[in-house]
DNA sequence: TAGATGTGCGCAAACGTTTGCTCAAAACAC
DNA sequence: GTGTTTTGAGCAAACGTTTGCGCACATCTA
């Protein structure tokens, strides 16, 4: 504040003038230099460049974000970060934004609306586009979405209507799940649901019913029991399957799947020998229980990484920078999951 | 660009010149009174804030950044996200952050040295102080301190030398967690060690060996296994503490204690029957397998939170704010762990 | 040799704030 | 009524960039 000049040496990083200064150039060539536009002289331009590399020079993203309104940061809210499938969905986001030159900006929407964390952090940071995982359903989030006028993505869902949105083909992943079941000799499967009458609820429940359909044994109600993603509603459901004589469970999340052995577990019945069980994502979880869980693997990475792809290339169309713009921007996609990893849950159906 | 005043007022946000503009007054006018600094005449006030409002003005945070050095944003670098103490430190931590007006980054530092990270977001973002947990060892990570010259403190840990560090006492925590046993008559009790020869690992072993003591029983090295926080070299760990007899199994992680429980049960021994096991963080985890797990509690989510309180008190204290400077700025800091929660993991030694 | 075309670079304005200075008017003291 | 303090608000510089414009000089073409 009183000696700028010196300051700006000493305490922070070199600035454009300071480099222009020692190179006996305007700031502008410097400038030029940097980004490589403009014409620049051959010898100046290596000049400056080596002044600047032995300055340290490096450039103050605040004053690039002023000028150019774009601050490189794109904010990501997830519901839940201790649910591994956003865990590792922040993961691929945060590096793939990173390798893309943006800042990530990862927020927790507290179960409630992700509106106001959104607002909250637009306000203080200025944010150039959001990916947005939330469990509000429809109108709420379509809502949501109106009141930001940035670009956006929705991803772990498809939000009808929603022009960008990624989300996996659990309906698919449900299928070979339970096609796994079928193929082993199961007929009485029980799904252990999700939320029922959200989108990825849903599309598992589709795919159970997909697969029974296909091994032409008819999809009970009784067969049929939601816990949503939580684990302590499992044991009531679980006890309604065996109910129905389950002898498979399709458990539409690891989590709930592996709360279902544990209850099978309490009651004495032996998995899988008594009762086989499937669900879907291959996390860390699923080895360290005992028996292994088998599950499909689901493209959580890809999903992460591809959101912010995509919303990477929003943001550049509408200011467009040097890179040539990616062709990447189809509008709602849905990823095919991966294989059946089968472990020591499921066995052949008891005679 | 080509039309800035009009497009400053329909497509971004209205600018301090706008308001300043609406109510006939000078633009330091306005930035007064939004900050309530400096003297301006009620009724002015009153105005500028009416007009402010209905014109929905809202201060360009990079603008501000700009002028007055401070980003309000912090960095956070964790080398995992999957590991639930990071998750909930991460949540508490952005809450925190969010509650203080800072922006929270979190970074994902890949095994690797968390100094790349830290320059490569430093490069594309103005970070004002940077928490950091960290894999690396002592030298390693004290070299990453030193480079960066940002305020930082240091969880999850206790860095000798380091002055802001807040980690938890896992020593006291696995004390609870092994007196718990030897109250339930064990004699022999394993340690299943995490990585030992750094922080985490050794407080807790010699929290094992400390109970054991007081206990009267020698620690034993057959009744000290590793496994680091990998799962897969749980089992023979395990196998190796069975070897030695144990009726109890002291696991240094919530994760391998559950792979513990886990290959207890392929080996077909019971738990809590044929061996206990306690470990520590009362994480969702521990309640979704079978049997449930006696575990410490561990005040992860108060690390995470007095991480950025700390960091925004040493932020603002080289440059104050307008709001009166925390007081609590103590240096190295053990929180002391919670209480134990007793589930169905543990029971009395066999006869 | 004169014009036309390029090339390399400086000038200065802008991005939206914050803040020290200045100064007129209002309020007070005597 | 004059002189002094206080109050309210404008002016303009600055933060570190980016970029359109323009100018001087070098290079070509006829």
């Amino acid at each position: 504040m009183k000696d700028p000049e010196s300051n700006g040496r000493s305490r922070s990083t070199a600035t454009l003038r300071d480099v222009a200064a020692a190179a006996g150039v305007n700031v502008s060539t410097v400038s030029r230099v940097i980004h490589n536009k403009g014409r620049v002289g051959q010898e100046t331009r290596t000049r400056v460049l080596e002044i600047a590399k032995t300055l340290g020079y490096q450039a103050n993203p605040v004053a690039r974000a002023l000028k150019t309104a774009q601050s490189s940061t794109i904010l990501m809210v997830v519901p839940q970060i201790e649910n591994p499938i956003f865990a590792s969905a922040i993961i691929s986001a945060e590096n793939e934004a990173r390798r893309a030159g943006y800042a990530l900006l990862v927020a927790y929407d507290h179960g409630g609306s992700a509106g106001k964390v959104i607002d909250d952090i637009s306000r203080s940071s200025l944010v150039e586009g959001v990916i947005i995982a939330s469990f509000d359903d429809d109108d709420q989030l379509r809502q949501t979405l109106a009141v930001t006028d940035k670009p956006h993505v929705v991803i772990n869902r498809i939000l009808p209507g929603e022009t960008h949105c990624i989300a996996i083909d659990t309906r698919q992943a449900s299928l070979i799940g339970v096609r796994h079941l079928t193929g082993l000799g199961h007929r009485r499967i029980g799904h252990l649901a999700g939320r029922l009458g959200r989108f990825n609820g849903e599309m598992r429940r589709e795919g159970w019913a997909l697969a029974l359909e296909e091994a032409g044994i008819e999809a009970a109600p009784s067969l049929l029991a939601e816990a949503g993603y939580y684990p302590e509603r499992v044991p009531e459901a679980v006890d309604a399957l065996l109910e129905a004589k389950v002898t498979a469970i399709h458990a539409a999340t690891l989590l709930t799947g592996v709360a279902a052995i544990a209850r099978l577990h309490a009651l004495g019945k032996h998995v899988p020998n008594d009762v086989s069980i499937v669900t879907m994502h291959d996390d860390l979880l699923a080895r360290v229980v005992y028996p292994q869980v088998t599950t499909v693997q689901l493209p959580t990475e890809e999903m992460g990484e591809l959101a912010v792809r995509r919303l990477v290339a929003q943001i550049e169309q509408s200011h467009p920078r040097e890179t040539a713009p990616d062709k990447d921007t189809g509008d709602v996609l849905l990823l095919p999951p991966g294989s059946l990893i089968s472990r020591g849950s499921t066995a052949p159906a008891p005679l």
